[in-house]
DNA sequence: CGAAGGCTTGATAGACCTCAAACACAGTGG
DNA sequence: CCACTGTGTTTGAGGTCTATCAAGCCTTCG
C-alpha cells in the first residue's frame, strides 16, 4: 500500500515551502485510493468530475485522438503529478486520462481540495504552482513537437522523464525505467512506430542513449541533452536535482 | 487610450462569476500601461519580473528558439489575454513574449494580484480558471502539431482564433483580422513558410477559408472546421459562443 | 522611383510514413 | 517440456509529405 499523504506533500513540498499546520491540513484530506489495470481509461473526454487523482504509483498518460484515429498523448503522470488538477475549475474533461502500467490513484473531493486553499494560503500557492508547471511542460512539448526532428524529440523525452523521475526519487541519473512501448513513445512525439525504432537506433549506435524493455539507460547525459536540446528550465526544479 | 480595467473584467467576467466587491477591487487595481511596436521583445526566457500583464490591443506571441535556430511559437495572445501569468508562482520566464502588431499591454504589481486573490474567493478562481484555460489551449496544441497534417493543423489554428476573437468581440463568424504572416502561422504551425503558402492555397481553392494579408474570410465553417479537426471544447467557452 | 518585405511558384532533396514480413519474447495450454 | 499465441520489436522497400533552395512577383513605403 502506498502513503497517499506521502507522496501529495513530498510533491507540493518539492516546489513550495508549507508550514506545519498546512502539512497537517494535508495529512487529514479524505483521500480514495483507487487502482487500474494497465492501458485502462480513467477519465474520457467529456466526463464530469467532482474530485481530482494523484499518482501513487505506476504511469498514466493524458490523450486525445485525432480525426485521423491517431492518438496524441499530451503528458505522461508520474507519482506525484494531478493529471485532473484542472477540474478543480473545468469539471469537463477535454482530454483522456488512462492507465499505462497497472497504477494507483488517490482521489480527493474538490470541495476539500477547495476548502484547503481557501484556508491555506501556502496550500494554495503550492497548486497554483504545481498546475503551471504543467503547463510549461505542455509548452515545452509543443516546441519538441513543432520545432525539433524525430531523433531530438525522442532524446527530449528522455531528459524530460529523468529529470522528472529524479525529482520524486524514482530514477538514477544513469539509468531508469520507463514502462511504454515504442508505439507509447511515438504517440508522444507524434511519430510513426517504426520511426521511432529507426530513431532509438540511431541513437544507441551514436552511443547517448539505449531504450529495452521499458528500461533507459543513459550512455552519455551531455551529449543526450544537446541531441535533445534540452534546457531543464521549464521544469523548474529547486537546485540540486539533475544539473549533473 | 483602451480601457485597461474593462479588459480584465471583461475577460475575467466571461468565463467566472465576479460579484459586486469583486468587479469594484478590480477596478481600483493599478494597471499600468505600455505600449509596443511591432515584432518586439516584451519579456525574454530567463527574465524575472515582478508583474504580470494583460494583453489590451493588439497581438502577442510566446516562443521558444530551437537549438537549429527555428522559433516555435506556443501560443497567440488576444486582447484580454495574460500571457504571463505562470511569473506570480513562477517567477522565472521559462519562454520569450513578444509583440507581433504593435500592442498595448496592462502591467498589474504580483503583490497586488495576489493581494486580491486572497481577499476575493471570486478572483482567486477567476484567475485559476483563465490559467486552465490556457494550459488545455497548449494540450490541444501539442495535439495539433503531433497528430494532424499541415493543412489541418492551418485549418485548426483558423477556428481556434476565430472562436477566441469572437469571445472577446473582435471577429465576426464569417470573417476577422488575424495580424500574421505567412512566416508565423508556420513558426507556430510547426511548418516553413513555402508549406503554409501552398496549405493555404489549398484550403482556398477547397473553399474552405481564405488569408490575404491579415485577414481571414471564413467560406464554409463546418468544412473549415472538420478540416481542422476542431472540437471547441478545450476553449471551456460559455453557451452561445461559436456554437453555429 | 527604388528598396524591402512578404507572397508565390518550381525543382529537388530529405524526412517520415505505410505496408509488409520476419523476428524476439513472455505467457498459455496441452 | 513444448508448441502456440499475442504483443512488441526490427528490417526492407516504396511512396508521400514537407523542407530547402532559388528565383520572380507583388505590395507597401519612403
Amino acid at each position: 500500500m502506498v502513503d497517499a499523504h506521502g507522496c501529495l506533500i513530498r510533491r507540493l513540498a518539492s516546489h513550495s515551502r508549507l508550514n506545519e499546520a498546512e502539512t497537517q491540513a494535508l495529512r487529514e484530506l479524505q483521500i480514495n485510493v483507487r487502482t487500474f489495470p494497465p492501458d485502462h481509461s480513467i477519465l474520457s473526454e467529456g466526463d464530469r468530475t467532482g474530485e481530482s487523482c494523484v499518482v501513487l504509483s505506476g504511469m498514466v498518460c493524458g490523450s486525445k485522438v485525432t480525426a485521423a484515429g491517431v492518438r496524441q498523448v499530451t503528458n505522461f503522470y508520474i507519482p506525484g503529478d494531478i493529471p485532473d488538477l484542472q477540474t478543480l475549475h473545468l469539471p469537463v474533461m477535454d482530454h483522456g486520462l488512462s492507465s499505462l502500467t497497472s497504477a494507483s490513484l488517490g482521489f480527493i473531493a474538490h470541495t476539500a481540495l477547495q476548502d484547503l486553499a481557501y484556508r491555506h494560503r501556502g496550500i494554495a500557492a503550492a497548486l497554483w504552482r504545481n498546475a503551471l508547471i504543467d503547463s510549461a511542460i505542455f509548452r515545452e512539448w509543443v516546441v519538441n513537437l513543432g520545432g525539433r526532428p524525430a531523433a531530438a524529440r525522442l532524446a527530449h523525452i528522455f531528459c524530460e522523464m529523468n529529470l522528472r523521475l529524479r525529482a520524486v526519487g524514482l530514477a538514477r541519473a544513469d539509468a531508469y525505467d520507463l514502462p511504454l512501448s515504442q508505439t507509447e513513445l511515438g504517440e508522444a512525439a507524434g511519430l510513426s512506430t517504426v520511426h521511432v525504432n529507426r530513431c532509438l537506433r540511431e541513437l544507441r549506435d551514436e552511443g547517448l542513449v539505449t531504450f529495452r524493455r521499458g528500461e533507459v539507460r543513459v550512455l552519455d547525459w551531455e551529449r543526450l541533452k544537446s541531441a535533445g536540446d534540452f534546457d531543464p528550465t521549464y521544469l523548474h526544479l529547486r537546485e540540486g536535482v539533475g544539473q549533473g
